[in-house]
DNA sequence: ACTATACGTAGGTTTTTTCCTACATAACAA
DNA sequence: TTGTTATGTAGGAAAAAACCTACGTATAGT
């Protein structure tokens, strides 16, 4: 729920997985999502809660089944906090480009 | 190096503001750093490691002391690895956008 | 009612992370 | 050289995370 949840979600390559695979493939019920990973299926039943703590995929149940999707929305809180520090990432850029037309422009007359 | 080290090493509340502090204040040496934390300084010291070992600083020695940078060109990566969820996270809104659309249609005439 | 299926939860073990207090190293200063 | 400052490294304790194997619960099917 917090950002703090979701960056600790994010850092388990498991969880990754998981996220893409309900990207991918859209929304699957529990077990059919297990069966893709070399663990045991309560341990991704317990991924699959540390991301839904983080807002990271609903659940839904659907008869014996509990279907889980995609819930991109807390993402975005991410891509928010990377916003500064990609500007920082352009500037730096920028000066690197404006340095070498400057390199250039010494290096050839006119 | 790998993005599994990014986000490992943006799962930790402290490395988060130590990036957050080398954005705002520019690089210092690690001593600096570490009198914003309530923490050892040698603990602060092995999270600038990790986030080192990450790419996310470069390290620099002055003198007796080091001056630590941020790098924020791996944050690139994860912003790389956002963009699809945030492709998704922009259709599930058009289509609820859409959805509002067609209600007010139906709601009142013309 | 009875059995099978789809799950989560409990409890416990192993691994990883986080943090600490010494201690080592290297540079500067007198 | 001798002392002081800046900082990383070692070693270990404590907390957290990641697994696993039972086991419990609820729904579906017969």
């Amino acid at each position: 729920m917090t950002a703090d949840h979701v960056f600790t979600a994010l850092a388990s390559p498991a969880r990754r997985e998981l996220l893409r695979l309900l990207l991918e493939e859209g929304g699957q019920p529990a077990g059919r999502l297990a069966e893709r990973f070399d663990m045991s299926r309560p341990s991704v039943s317990e991924h699959l809660r540390v991301l839904k703590d983080a807002g990271l995929v609903s659940e839904s149940r659907q008869g014996r089944e509990r279907h889980y999707r995609l819930e991109a929305a807390p993402l975005m809180e991410i891509r928010d906090w990377l916003s500064p520090y990609e500007r920082f990432w352009r500037e730096k850029l920028a000066n690197l480009t404006d340095l070498l037309d400057e390199m250039e422009d010494h290096g050839q007359d006119s």
